[in-house]
DNA sequence: TAGATTGTTAATCGATTAACAATC
DNA sequence: TAGATTGTTAATCGATTAACAATC
């Protein structure tokens, strides 16, 4: 049981959590200041300092934060300070939309396999193993798989994230526009980009209107 | 001027509506209640009905809401009813990832041109020309493309989306880590594989708890 | 008219902000 | 000690819920 046994973390500390650490990962090792934070991450110096509380003391009155320890114990709350083992599941290649492996792993996230309808002859991607969908549950199993980026059609994302489950992945990132029906005790997380649309859309709309 | 000079809408509406309109594209036509739609989106009803009156009145006392007028005045209110015209710059096939291109167009988004560094001799995608990046800022002028999805290396994305910001463009999805500066007319929504996987972690970390 | 469900008001709840005493 | 910045409390603000009168 890491941390503290947190009174009630309201849902919207997280994302916040996320982004400070990321901050934190382009600060140069040293001291910041819950000021120094707010700036480059556009909350407030008062509201950092809140959301910390929620976890523990990390700061020196008078000093501020160090750097390195003050990331180290976010990791430590977000859960990726030991680093997950990733499937990409449907189209690896398509991770490479989002920035490259190394970024993922200085994160704590290692994508140690990917699994496709027809993976190519050579059957790697950038170091990556590239496996065939029928070789899924045994390779997550094998290989103690945690967390998958679903991006499967849409038609098979209940029955491949089943298997998932099954095979003891605890955290689906779900890119399909697929509703998951699992146990309660996978994690999911929608990403919908059709959505992500949307919201834009609605943006500009009042951005224009101004 | 379309609908009320709304008050103050909570931003954590938005997603909601967006949700809303989700679950009603899936709807068959007909009468749908707060009550039904509360069941679908796991909202509640009367959060759906006060989200809705920010709006207007789309609702008859004793009856409920028509699905399809619902469904129109929601995709006015989000601004997808006419269509906008989306590049997908960077690495289009990409796209495939999040599903398929009548999808979009169902929601309003119409893929109209893709931009890769070296696209292939044939220069198209699933109906989608292709074109090489340095044709970006003349077919987005010429193609009247008002929004676009960033996927290119996080070195490039600043300098993309200037050009983007400068030929017309008025909202961008933003698949890169990169932190954008641009004018405030452009919307800009940053999409984070690598922050969406800390917040999965940190959700899977307290489900293990209990 | 009786029944149902909206639109809206008032009450509750929770999250953010501001201020400051505690602390290095 | 003087100066700075945290951790925390209290005050403010906003969003959600519950209840119900208005309406079809």
């Amino acid at each position: 049981m890491p941390d503290k046994p947190d009174l009630k973390v309201p849902d919207s500390a997280v994302p916040r959590l996320a982004q400070y650490h990321h901050a934190l990962m382009e600060m140069a090792e040293g001291v910041a200041s819950s000021d120094d934070l707010a700036r480059v991450t556009g909350f407030s110096a008062a509201q950092i300092r809140k959301d910390l509380t929620y976890f523990g003391q990390f700061g020196r009155p008078g000093f501020g934060y160090s750097v390195p320890d003050l990331k180290q114990a976010l990791s430590r709350i977000l859960g990726t300070d030991k680093a997950w083992s990733v499937a990409v599941v449907g189209t690896g290649k398509a991770l490479s939309v989002f920035g490259d492996l190394d970024r993922f792993r200085r994160h704590g996230f290692r994508v140690t396999a990917c699994f496709e309808k027809e993976p190519d002859k050579n059957g790697a991607w950038d170091d990556v193993p590239v496996y065939p969908m029928d070789k899924l549950g045994d390779v997550v199993r094998r290989e103690n798989i945690r967390m998958a980026v679903l991006a499967v059609s849409e038609g098979a994302a209940q029955r491949t994230a089943e298997i998932l489950a099954e095979s003891g992945v605890q955290a689906i990132l779900n890119l399909t526009p697929a509703r998951l029906q699992l146990p309660e005790r996978v994690a999911v997380r929608p990403m919908d980009l059709a959505m992500e649309l949307e919201k834009l859309s609605y943006r500009s709309g009042r951005l224009g209107d101004r």
